[in-house]
DNA sequence: CCGGGCATGTAAAAGGTTACATGATTTA
DNA sequence: TAAATCATGTAACCTTTTACATGCCCGG
């Protein structure tokens, strides 16, 4: 396998709890309710990651009290009321310490990477260059590994005794070739 | 979004705990140990599911109390032992159930269909073919949906000041069609 | 006026990770 | 003989899903 390599900090790393991130990468493009923030899962973010609105909730009242969020009140018609939540400054730190911080690519089949690729607009952002080439590090290695796997396993093609296991690896091999070739492009495009 | 359609019968469908069928896979392939299932996440099926010990030996403990599976013992050396899982005609067919079963495609990034595939050994099996062509269409509705997201929100390509999202919409529609290109060569190739 | 969508929450259960705990065997 | 690996298990915690629960608003 692959070694993990770069830690982000010495003290503890507290990581985890993506969501959170999430959420506040999502305000902090515009203040929102937890309702529109549920729907935005549905959408091209659903393809990465996904939540339900049982977390959401609780997740945004949390954020509230660890005051990386405000909400103000709206009312539809007579009584129908919203919570529009907004970063604050503390959020918009905690927010960009995440996408700063190196991405430890988990073997869940999460990809926070794509994540934060998400909260940053400008093509131009200086941490484009860093962020895709230290994935592409990582890739190209889990790609090289891969092929080794499929050529060592099997080295004539397709084994009609063993197809499955096959397919699944030939899958990982061309699953890896795209997001190799999909990092490059898109570092030339910058 | 795509409709999920297909149900695998009327009557309750009780899914989930993939786990479980993994564990009944790998051990239908041979009989093994809790200690040599937890290393196959370790391998090529790891790209796909991980899982760690903890979470290994109390369900091979659960499957054997619902009669899915036996041990044996086994001793290394002067004492140290090892239960050496086997599979019963009852596990085989909870096991073949599942396989046999149409897949939901999940939306978190898990994948279900290629675990099933793993355990396919066979390149004539008559199971394949099916199982392709219902996932090939999943992926194919799915691809659509995509590129129409990507023409209609990015026309003219990349967006300099929504960059991030660009890349990863066109990163949705390169990785879907590697899926779509993946399932027609396996299909060419039964 | 009714059905679908808007809107917000909580509770319980399941799934999954990290940490705790212990001890044997092999290899350098 | 020390470190790495083999080998098995439990406990605590965190994350995620499903179900429960309530009520408003808008369009047909």
């Amino acid at each position: 396998m692959i070694s993990p390599k770069r830690q982000g900090g010495s003290f503890k790393m507290a990581q985890k709890n993506i969501l959170q991130f999430i959420i506040l990468g999502l305000i902090n493009d515009h203040p929102q309710t937890g309702y529109e923030l549920t729907k935005s899962f549905d959408n091209d973010i659903g393809e990465f990651w996904s939540a339900k609105h049982s977390q959401i909730y609780p997740q945004l009242k949390t954020l509230e009290e660890k005051q990386y969020l405000t909400h103000t009140m709206e009312v539809s018609g007579e009584k129908l009321e919203r919570k529009r939540y907004s970063i604050t400054p503390a959020g918009q730190h905690l927010l960009t310490a995440w996408i700063a911080e190196p991405t430890i690519n988990q073997t869940n089949g999460k990809d926070e990477f794509v994540l934060k690729l998400y909260f940053i607009h400008d093509q131009t952002d200086p941490r484009l260059t860093t962020m895709l080439e230290e994935q592409l590090q990582y890739h190209t290695e889990k790609l090289t590994h891969l092929k080794n796997q499929l050529s060592k396993k099997f080295p004539d093609g397709g084994d009609p005794a063993n197809f499955g296991h096959y397919l699944i690896l030939s899958h990982a091999v061309s699953r890896e070739t795209e997001y190799y070739d999909w990092l490059n492009d898109a570092l030339k495009q910058i």
